[in-house]
DNA sequence: AGAAGTAGTTGGTGATACCAATCAAAGTAG
DNA sequence: CTACTTTGATTGGTATCACCAACTACTTCT
C-alpha cells in the first residue's frame, strides 16, 4: 500500500525532473537544429534498424507522425529508408554515417548536461540513483 | 570527477525515466482532452496567480506561446486573465473553479500512473528516490 | 517632457501529432 | 485459386505548440 503524499511529492519530484530533462533535450537539440523527438529518434536508431511500425510502436506515436519524422530527418540526410527483405509492404529506416556523426556529439552533450543537473549528489548517491532508476524501468 | 561511462548509463536512465514520464502526462492529459504544456500550466496555476512574463519565464516559453495557451485554455473556461493592481500593462492570470476541479482528478490521476511507474521499487527505495531527486533539483 | 525599456498581443512559419482515407502487399478463407 | 480481411505505409486535413518579428500600450529613466 502506498501513502497519498508520499505519492504526491514523489510525483512532484519525478515529473519536475522529467521537466527539467526534456528542457534539457529541447536545448541541447536546438543547438544542433534538432527537436526532443528527433532526438529521440536518434537514440532509438542508434543500434536498430527498424520498420516503420516498429518505429511507431516503440516511440509510442502515430505512424503516420512516423513518416513526416523520418521524411524530415532523411530530407537532412540523416537517416534513408531500405525496403524490407521479408515483406515487400515495409520500409525500414538506419541511420546514415552524417547521422551517427551528428549523434555522438548531441549523446555526449546530453550525458554532460544530464550529469550537471545531478552534480550537486555524491558519486556514490549518483549510482545509487541510477541502480534505482534503471530497476523501475526494467519492469515497465 | 565523473567517469564517462557512469554519466552515460545515468543519461541513459533518467532521460528514459523521462520519456516515460512525458507519456504519461501525454496520456491523462488527453484522457482529459489537454495537452502535456497545458497539464503543466494548471500545476504552475495551482497556487499562484502570476503575470503572463512570470508565467512565460516558469515555463521557460516565449510571451507569445503563453498568451496562446492561455487563450485556449481561456476559451474553455479554465483559467481567466485579470488586471494587475500595480501596472496596467499587466495581465495577471488565475485559474477558474472549473480550473480547479479539472486539476484534482488529473493530478490524482498523474500520481497514481507515476506511483504504478515505480511499484516495482519497495517503500524504503521510493522514500530514497525521493529525496534524491529533490535534492539534485533544489541545487537547480 | 522625451527617450528608452517592459508587458502583452498579433501575424507568420515550421514542427509535432492526431485521425480518416487510401493503396499495395500478405495472409486467410472457402 | 479467387475473395475477404488484415497489415504496412503514406497522404491530406486539422489543431496545438513554439518560435521570431513587429506592434501597441504603459512605465521608468534622464
Amino acid at each position: 500500500m502506498t501513502d497519498t503524499q508520499d505519492d504526491r511529492a514523489l510525483m512532484d519530484a519525478v515529473v519536475q525532473l522529467s521537466f527539467e530533462v526534456m528542457a534539457v533535450l529541447h536545448q541541447v537539440g536546438a543547438a544542433h537544429d534538432l527537436s526532443a523527438t528527433q532526438l529521440r529518434l536518434l537514440g532509438v536508431l542508434r543500434d536498430r534498424e527498424p520498420r516503420m511500425a516498429d518505429l511507431a510502436d516503440g516511440l509510442g506515436l502515430d505512424r503516420s507522425t512516423v513518416s513526416g519524422l523520418i521524411d524530415r530527418a532523411a530530407a537532412r540526410g540523416l537517416v534513408e529508408r531500405f525496403p524490407d527483405e521479408h515483406d515487400r509492404r515495409s520500409s525500414r529506416v538506419r541511420m546514415t554515417a552524417a547521422g551517427h556523426e551528428l549523434a555522438v556529439p548531441v549523446a555526449a552533450a546530453v550525458a554532460e548536461r544530464v550529469a550537471a543537473l545531478v552534480e550537486p549528489l555524491s558519486r556514490a548517491d549518483r549510482a545509487t540513483l541510477r541502480a534505482l532508476v534503471e530497476r523501475a524501468l526494467a519492469a515497465w
